[in-house]
DNA sequence: GGCAGTCTAATACGAACGTATTGCCTCATA
DNA sequence: TATGAGGCAATACGTTCGTATTAGACTGCC
């Protein structure tokens, strides 16, 4: 625990470089092209090293998207601080938007795995968690720039500043992932500049109703 | 042509039946669970009729996303006429959410091909012409709803109604697709009266700032 | 009746899949 | 040093995949 050590407690370095491996597949060719042999492959190892880390195909999987909602709980708990409100939800929103190469990795991964969840029960509920951390964090920024004002008491005001949030926040967490959804599986149809215009307008629009 | 006649050129009816059968896997199990083999028991046809239709497994894929995209224009011209622009706008937009079991499935299957058309060019390609005629057909409801006012001529007034119509409708597409996305990939986190709600709090915040 | 063309079925083939089995090699511990 | 457990690799098995090949059944036309 002097540097740089993990606080996790069992994983180890194989398993990890296995899951990044599994991964960067996903990133670039889909999950479907995803098989024990490409991994064992593309991670340098053979077959019955995959196999001694995760006992079945299914496990491996659900290993990697656990793996992806770290990510994702990451880069969102990392972008968080700031004294502008509304910066910060600007910066959080834009994590999930695919503005760079490795954030379009990160959403074609994620999109990959939550088509792959409408008929997967297993991964469905891994997506429901994330879901739910992510928009009750969302809330949080919201409740801070435009809900609860800029300080003080609450009660009298605005009609329900709780309720807002969640809704803003669920409003937003969709628009933003329906943004990242479209500029990756249509090729270049959404620029960036597109999307962080369409970011902008989003909160302009969400926080106007609350001032 | 005296009755019921398709005004297509070439679809016979066996192709149609088996473009069906293979949307029916997809809702029903996903898209990776579709073969050859599949598709044609579940048409109750043999292989050899698949493949005399679609001579490979992607000519079939790429027809059935086709079809698809076909049912997609359908649904939102037909949800298209009325008085209010307002309700309009929220008809076609109702239309693309999972509000019911045939609108899931709906979404289950788009779903499923938007997220391969991120790795696969031919399907993203695809992909590119569905954004682009639904955000048109979008922009053109929102320029009714806010950006054109009741009546009368252009020039002073708003900023600049037509991209603002163009801006709201990609907003709007990207909101409700990602709605959509939340609700089926993560069984039943997002309830239909929430999708609906959140849907009317998106017009209510995209229309405000145009009044 | 013969005949070309389309439609349908049956079967075969090579490749890739997930998984099970087996056996080295390494290393901490007694 | 002996030993036993775990990390890692090699290989095999049975299944399923996409596709090719072949042949039979039905149609309209001469």
């Amino acid at each position: 625990m002097i540097l740089g050590v993990e606080p996790m407690s069992t994983v180890k370095p194989r398993q990890v470089a296995l899951t990044d491996a599994l991964l960067r597949i996903v990133a670039e060719h889909g999950l479907d092209q995803v098989s024990v042999r490409e991994v064992a492959s593309a991670a340098g190892v053979s077959i019955g090293t995959v196999q001694h880390y995760f006992p079945t195909k299914d496990a491996m999987l659900a290993a990697a998207f656990t793996e992806v909602v770290r990510r994702i709980r990451v880069r969102v708990a990392a972008a968080e601080p700031g004294p502008d409100p509304r910066a910060n939800l600007s910066a959080v929103l834009r994590e999930l938007l695919p503005l760079d190469a490795r954030r379009a990795d990160e959403v074609r991964i994620q999109l990959a795995f939550a088509a792959r969840a409408a008929t997967a029960p297993a991964l469905a509920d891994i997506q429901r968690g994330v879901l739910t951390e992510v928009m009750c964090e969302l809330a949080e920024a919201f409740s801070a720039a435009g809900g609860g004002g800029v300080a003080g008491g609450g009660g009298a005001g605005g009609g329900k500043p709780v309720e807002w949030s969640r809704s803003a926040a669920r409003l937003a967490l969709a628009a933003t992932d329906g943004l990242a959804l479209h500029a990756v599986s249509s090729g270049g149809w959404l620029s960036t500049s597109e999307q962080g215009a369409a970011l902008e307008h989003l909160l302009d629009a969400l926080l106007a109703g609350a001032e």
